[in-house]
DNA sequence: TATGAAATTACGGTCTAGCGTAAATATCAT
DNA sequence: ATGATATTTACGCTAGACCGTAATTTCATA
């Protein structure tokens, strides 16, 4: 599962995937995080609009974080130790 | 250099950090991205509010894209070949 | 293919990001 | 210190996110 993002629409995508491996809708979400199901689904449909708050309240209920890479940059060693 | 990020003042950190990295002022931000100073100002400052465009714009000015990974989870060997 | 659950879309309302512009601080080199 | 550059903050304005609520469409499975 790939999880590199570099639009709206490739992290959207990247959340209903990670939402769906859980087994959860996005009302199990929108439960956790008290954001309305309509704002779960403008997200994964990869609305840019989306405030940042909205994104990682999403990721917290995932379990998700973020990591901020080069772009096309390989994995480096110092990634791993 | 940490990039690892699960909340907007430290996406905002690394924002900056990798801005700097380039000794790129947030005038050389905003001109690349047609986003006023104040803008990047606010995001590399930790608002939430901050729409996810703003700070792809933002990553894209400065060759960044994001990877979602697990809380905690070690580095996949899947993600390194 | 029926049918209940899940996801998307809609409408009025509140709140705020980001805009243009500009002033106020802060940072830094000489 | 001081002048130049960089960052932060302010004000009025417009656009749009997210809210509550609810209708509508899509999807999964019996």
């Amino acid at each position: 599962m790939d999880l590199s993002a570099r639009t709206a629409e490739q992290i959207g995508e990247a959340i209903r995937r990670a939402r769906k491996a859980r087994g959860w809708t996005q009302g199990d979400i929108s439960a956790r995080t008290n954001l309305r199901v309509a704002t779960i689904s403008s997200l994964e449909n990869g609305d840019a609009g989306t405030k940042l708050s909205t994104l990682l309240a999403v990721m917290a209920a995932l379990g998700l974080e973020f990591r901020l890479v080069e772009r096309g940059g390989a994995v480096e060693i110092e990634d791993i130790f």
